[in-house]
Order: structure tokens, then C-alpha cells, then sequence
DNA sequence: ACAAAAGTGTTTGGAGTACACCCATGA
DNA sequence: TCATGGGTGTACTCCAAACACTTTTGT
């Protein structure tokens, strides 16, 4: 079978990876190389692919996930497609597409999915050709990024605080197994562009049924350990 | 130019529009025929057309929208892409869709919008060879379905509740110019399936800024008229 | 002993819910 | 005058928000 056959160069899934250390939320990034006549060029791009013709869409960002990190059972959401002709305008894209799937490439349509994960899972298989590192969001502004991939972080953000309002759930897909309330507060208060109050957030997290108290503390802190707890369910 | 440079075959955009006839929620579908060996099969499907290849996907939309209805102005938002192999397998799809394009289709990905609109204003142009009319939401499930588009129905319908829950706006986009506050309840408890108590909702509704009451009241009702509202801003 | 973060209660205002009767109008 | 829907108020509960001090532990 061809590569004509395999692969659909018109639709692709783009896989925008939120990641949270304690204190900031981060975005799973790849470098790009591109090698111009004289000199080559560096950016950013999301973590995606063409789809293949096999393949539905929540199957190929999937794909694309385990191909990343070696994880299985990631939350994954669809949340928008991005499709302008514009989008594939830019020479460097197109060159740096054609290189990468040898393909005559038109334009491409993406489906973006965000993707959640325990920062500390850094199973990553960051070994072959594609170096994946975890981004400040704050610093993505800043960053070179491949075709509208800036743009595609934004509504992913948008889209995830807009769920986590929804489903409190989703934040203790982001935490390590074991959290402490203050971790959580932290967590919540990013996501909700908030700064919730100490004890009104003790009260509300205890009325959550589906966090539940460790009899277990924090180890190495150089203060008073806090206690851990887990989400069940 | 050729068709095959003006139309880009592998994706395409569908809208799920959305009215509301002072009791049900309706859906705009549009009769389609498809001629076989000795009968012809009818099924209904969505608005909906290829996009073409210097429009980008909410371009595509609203020109399906427009060309429908003749209306400008109409909400329009994009909720999810569909692109499962298995949606274009059927042979009576493939037929009706290389009959009405003229191209060779392989895969096609579908972007899906919802639009609300006001049904009264029905200055469709329901002439030409397409005739759209408006379906009782209730019957879909008992109707033939093109494609997937029973399934879009029903994730726009569960987005649009989700939309309207956080943007009660959006209500008034299904509402004529001036309503009454039952046609309004009706409205809100058909689309949040409650049944909310009648002076529970004046009071909720007279803190609604934007719904503003005018010195105008309902005519040829058989009983006592209601007091008519508009929505400003 | 001190620095640093953990943990803990009470009060107040606003929003949602439950609940029943009189009013205006057309037929 | 009757049938049909329009329109109105009060009491209770629950949730969100404001607000300050004591406890534990490592250095």
C-alpha cells in the first residue's frame, strides 16, 4: 500500500497537552527544525499528525498520545477545528509538511483535541527524533510557534476552563495521584483566574464526596506537612 | 477553473439549525431524493455543502446559511467535527454525493454548526430544487437520516442546551422580536427539560437587564393578553 | 524562638425553591 | 358566567463570600 493510500493529507488532529507542576499549567510542546538553503530555522509546534485513512479522529489523537508518551487511558476531548486556507500559507510550513510526510500538500483542515496529564507521568518516549518538552503557558506568547499552532493553545485553554467549571473532575486528572488541599486550591484558583479563599475552598472540597482524606502526609516540606488526599471515582 | 480546484472534496460543513414554535424546538432538514436502478429513496439531511477552497469553515457555513434562508445575521457557532471512515460508507451516500458534486469522493470530514433562528422569519427560499422545512425535534429519531446527521442533531442539540445555560442571550435568538414571559418559559424549560414554577421564573427574568417590557400587550389571544417583552442589547 | 504554611467557624447576603389565589378577557 | 391563561408575595434553604487566629514543624 502507497502513502497516497495510508495516509488523508487534508484533515490532521493537533493534541494540545496540558501538564500542571504545583504552580503553573504547562503545555507539551515539540521543536521543530526546519533547514532552510543556508541556515535552519527553530520553533514550536503542537503534537499532531495526519490522519490516517483507517482511522476516526479521536483514534488518531490517540495515536498520537501513545506515540508521545507511552500512556494509555489519557483524558482526551475534541473541542475544535481550525480549517482557514491561510493556515497552510506560510512557505516554511509547507515546506517543513512535505518534508516530513512527503506528500504534495494542499491546504489541511485540523481537528484540536486537549489532552490532560499528570506532569509527574513523565513516561515520555522523548527519545527519537521528536524532542517534547513541557511550556509555561505564560511564555507561549512569546514563543515561535508552527502554522496557527499559538491560536490553537488559546482556545484549548479557553475550553478546558470552561469544562473544569462544569466537571470539577477533570482537575484530578492533572494532579499526581496523591494531592494536598493546597495543591488543589492552587490548581483550581489557575484554572478559574481566581484567588479563592483559604478556608471557604476547605469547606467546598469537603462537600466533594469524591476527595477523599489520606491518612497520610507530605514528606520533606520545611514546615508543617499537609495532609494528602486522593480522588476515588 | 475546474470544480476540482474550486471545491475541496474532503471536508465539509453541516448546520444544525435550530427554531422554536411557542411549544417545540424544531429542526430545518431538507428532503432529499436519490434515484435508484428502478425506485427513488427519500431521506432527510442536513443544510450542508463542501467547502471550497478559498473559504474558511464559518465562511462555508454561513454561505450555506445564506443561501438557504437569505438571512444575515444569523448565530451561528461551530461545535464538533465528524470524520469517522464508516461516515461515508453507505452506498446510497457515496451515489447521491458524486451525483450532486460531479467529483470522485472519498473520505468526507464534516465540521457541524448550530444556528438559531427565529421562525417566523421564514424568508427561506425554499424554491429552487431544495425544499427545507422545519422538523419537530421529537420525530427525528423516527425519521430516515442521511449520513451520521442523526447523531449531529443530537450532540448540537446537547450543545446548544449547554450554550444557553451559561448564555441565557441565546434564547432570544429563537424568540420573535416581541414575546410574552410564557413563550419565554416554555422556551427555557423545553430547552433546560425542567418545568420551572411560574412566579419563580417572573422574578428570575425581572433581573434580566436585557429583557425589557413594552406598553404593548398580545392580541387576539382568547383569554386575559400578556404583557410583550423585547430583548435589548 | 521564629519563619512558613496548615488548618479551622461564624456571619451575612443573594439566589433558588416551594407554594395558592385573584385578575382580565373572550366566548 | 365560565373557561383560560396572566400575574402577583412570602417563607425557607442553601451556597458563596468575607474575615483572623492558632497549630505544627523544620531550622
Amino acid at each position: 500500500m502507497s502513502n497516497e493510500n495510508t495516509y488523508n493529507p487534508h484533515v490532521s488532529v493537533d493534541c494540545v497537552v496540558f501538564g500542571f507542576d504545583s504552580d503553573n499549567l504547562k503545555v507539551l510542546l515539540i521543536e521543530r527544525t526546519i533547514k532552510e538553503q543556508n541556515e535552519s530555522y527553530n520553533d514550536k509546534k503542537l503534537p499532531g499528525s495526519i490522519i490516517l485513512n483507517d482511522e476516526n479522529l479521536d483514534e488518531a489523537a490517540s495515536r498520537v498520545l501513545t506515540e508521545l508518551t507511552g500512556l494509555k487511558n489519557i483524558y482526551l476531548s475534541q473541542f475544535r477545528s481550525f480549517g482557514g486556507p491561510e493556515r497552510t500559507k506560510n512557505p516554511r510550513d509547507i515546506l517543513w509538511l512535505e518534508n516530513t510526510t512527503q506528500l504534495k500538500i494542499g491546504r489541511i483542515v485540523t481537528v484540536a483535541y486537549v489532552a490532560l496529564i499528570k506532569i509527574d507521568r513523565k513516561i515520555l518516549s522523548n527519545s527519537e527524533e521528536t524532542s517534547a518538552n513541557w511550556y509555561d503557558l505564560n511564555d507561549v506568547t512569546k514563543m515561535k510557534m508552527a502554522f496557527d499552532h499559538a491560536d490553537i493553545i488559546n482556545r484549548g485553554l479557553e475550553y478546558i476552563r470552561h469544562r473544569m467549571d462544569i466537571e470539577p473532575h477533570l482537575l484530578f486528572e492533572l494532579l499526581p495521584r496523591k494531592f494536598t488541599i493546597s495543591q488543589l486550591r492552587t490548581l483550581y484558583d489557575t484554572v478559574h483566574q481566581t484567588r479563592s479563599d483559604v478556608r471557604n475552598f476547605q469547606k467546598k472540597v469537603a462537600q466533594w464526596s469524591y476527595v477523599v482524606a489520606l491518612e497520610e502526609l507530605e514528606e520533606g516540606v520545611p514546615h508543617r506537612a499537609a495532609r494528602l488526599y486522593k480522588y476515588k471515582k
